[in-house]
DNA sequence: GTGAAAGCGCTAACAG
DNA sequence: CTGTTAGCGCTTTCAC
């Protein structure tokens, strides 16, 4: 480690000042032809590595960029951080990833590392600003909010229209012929699980479908609150024959209650999920669910971050991407008998 | 960012000189309490944050570490980081995730990050070294390696005994039971998939169940690679009762294919795992499997290499950590024809 | 085209 | 206990 080359090692062995071989290495095409393959070929020699913190300290810039989401666990995430990364590798820039596990405070650590030049910006797939940030009014010139809507701040955000891909999900149910279409929610208070109800009451409602207080179940995202909220439709005296699910996780939790009460997916029971998660298609029945760009979440965002870090304009405030329905074999027309 | 607040800030308003500012917030007592305490009350006015690449620069360490993962789309891995993340932040480190794509350039890569002062040590999770950093004979005092045992180097390693693992799934299979048991392997080249089938010969020899050349199926820990290792074993003249699956994933594509040819999962055949993903407990059947202590990993991973950072001396080359197994839904005695 | 020199912000000797 | 000074390794004026 204290051995390592530093630039003035390379100066020494071709005989030039540290100026010149820190010209020649940056590419700044200033430097002579025989003096810049010298330099090139002793660096390369000698396994030269620029030492990161002495170059981010005198440029200020890390070259870095944090991406935080909410869990890290979920594998949801990764496609967007894969696309995100693919960019900025593309740029020289490495990605950071940070696991908020929705604590506030924790998210506030990662606005100090933006701060302290750990990072030069940040993808937020977190759904939310600490408040604390929020008052004392952050730097919004190197953040990007993507796929979990961060409301009432002016930054650039990459989402996707969680209401209209509710309403398809929702109107493919209708379309195979179900009437009563039952929805097992999110958390209520975020803004995706609010977006994805209201695509639901609206599919049904410009079906002209009665909505029944009693289909609305509440839900966390979680296998087990999928399990709960199916058990509580399926025992009601009219029970769905269709279910729509605000993730795929319920949905898994809602066909296993399905199965224990020994009813079939899809003959007895429909059911779409959100998020076409690892694992949706391979689920037995496999998953009907609304698939979103993740990969593509990720590229946006970076690249339109990336802009932003080059002082470019960035035209839009917030892009919105678009979702695809995937059929799969959790969802039939339903069985006539109620 | 140019505007940031720094140590010099705090000294002038105080009004003492920027190396006692310093002193006071890397908590090196060495400075008296009224001073102490208005330098603290400044530096949270001003919300100063010490800019890491300074301090970096000077002190010669990164205060991260680095967890490089095969394939960051893979959620099992998540769980180890999390371990890791858990200990490093209560030692003051952060932990930036490598992804390799199990490419050698990538990884050489991440072995220059350590190099050149991006983090001061690394937890390889890639199941190998690439050939060139293997060559020039990389320094082995900040490496641990995790889970993925990587062979012919002497670095720590946290590992989980493979091969007790997969005799234990296997005398599961036994003792329910099962005589003809087939096994889809791992890739073959891998050290893990090889110990996996190991495990699975050893415990049919102990058992004195002859072993039949067409019951060893070669995966490649997809589920596409399990449905077409299922398809095989399912057509052969004496089909097998039960298959152990080298990870969960080609388990599911088994049970996926067996379901395809109408077989049931578990009474027509039993399927078993290895890794317990996201999932495992909440596919239909659950899915028996061998449950590895991702977090227990993550964690003695770091630790350990903390410990060498430190400079402590690491007493075991290589831990191993237990594994248990979870019985499900998959795996059920054999129906007595055939 | 190249060298000399300054300095990014911080910490660690060394005095006092 | 505190201030002065030097310097981490690099990039970037400013001269020549």
């Amino acid at each position: 480690m204290s051995n390592r080359p530093k630039i003035k090692d390379i100066a020494a062995t071709v005989g030039v000042s540290s100026a010149t071989v820190s010209r020649a290495l940056t590419g700044s095409g200033l430097v002579a032809e025989p003096t810049l393959s010298k330099i090139r070929e002793a660096a390369i020699r000698l396994r030269y590595r620029p030492n990161v913190n002495a170059r981010n300290l005198r440029t200020q810039k890390s070259m870095s960029i944090l991406i935080v989401v909410r869990d890290i666990g979920n594998p949801f995430y990764l496609e967007v951080f894969k696309g995100a990364e693919h960019m900025a590798r593309a740029a020289g820039y490495s990605v950071l990833m940070g696991n908020s596990e929705g604590d506030p405070d924790r998210e506030t650590e990662y606005f100090d590392m933006l701060r302290d030049g750990h990072a030069d910006g940040m993808i937020l797939l977190t759904g939310q600003v600490p408040q604390q940030i929020r008052e004392s009014g952050f730097s919004d010139d190197n953040v990007v909010v993507a796929l979990e809507m961060i409301e009432e701040v002016r930054i650039p955000q990459i989402l996707i229209d969680n209401k209209s891909a509710a309403k398809t999900a929702v109107n493919h149910l209708i379309s195979l012929g179900h009437k009563n279409i039952a929805h097992v929610t999110g958390p209520i208070p975020e803004k995706m699980s609010a977006l994805r109800l209201d695509g639901y009451l609206q599919a049904m409602s410009d079906a002209g479908i009665p909505i029944c207080q009693d289909y609305i179940a509440p839900g966390d995202f979680t296998l087990r609150g999928g399990e709960e909220a199916a058990r509580k439709l399926i025992e009601l005296p009219t029970p769905p024959s269709a279910i729509f699910a605000a993730n795929d996780e319920m949905a898994f939790g809602i066909i296993r209650e399905a199965h224990r009460k020994k009813l079939n997916v899809p003959s007895d029971l429909s059911v779409v999920g959100f998020d076409d998660i690892f694992l949706s298609g391979a689920f037995l029945p496999s998953l009907t669910t609304i698939c979103q760009p993740c990969l593509e979440v990720g590229q946006r965002s970076m690249t339109t971050l990336l802009r932003m870090l080059d002082g470019l304009e960035v035209s839009n405030e917030t892009t919105t991407l678009s979702t695809n329905l995937v059929v799969r074999e959790s969802t039939a027309p339903p069985t006539k008998q109620i």
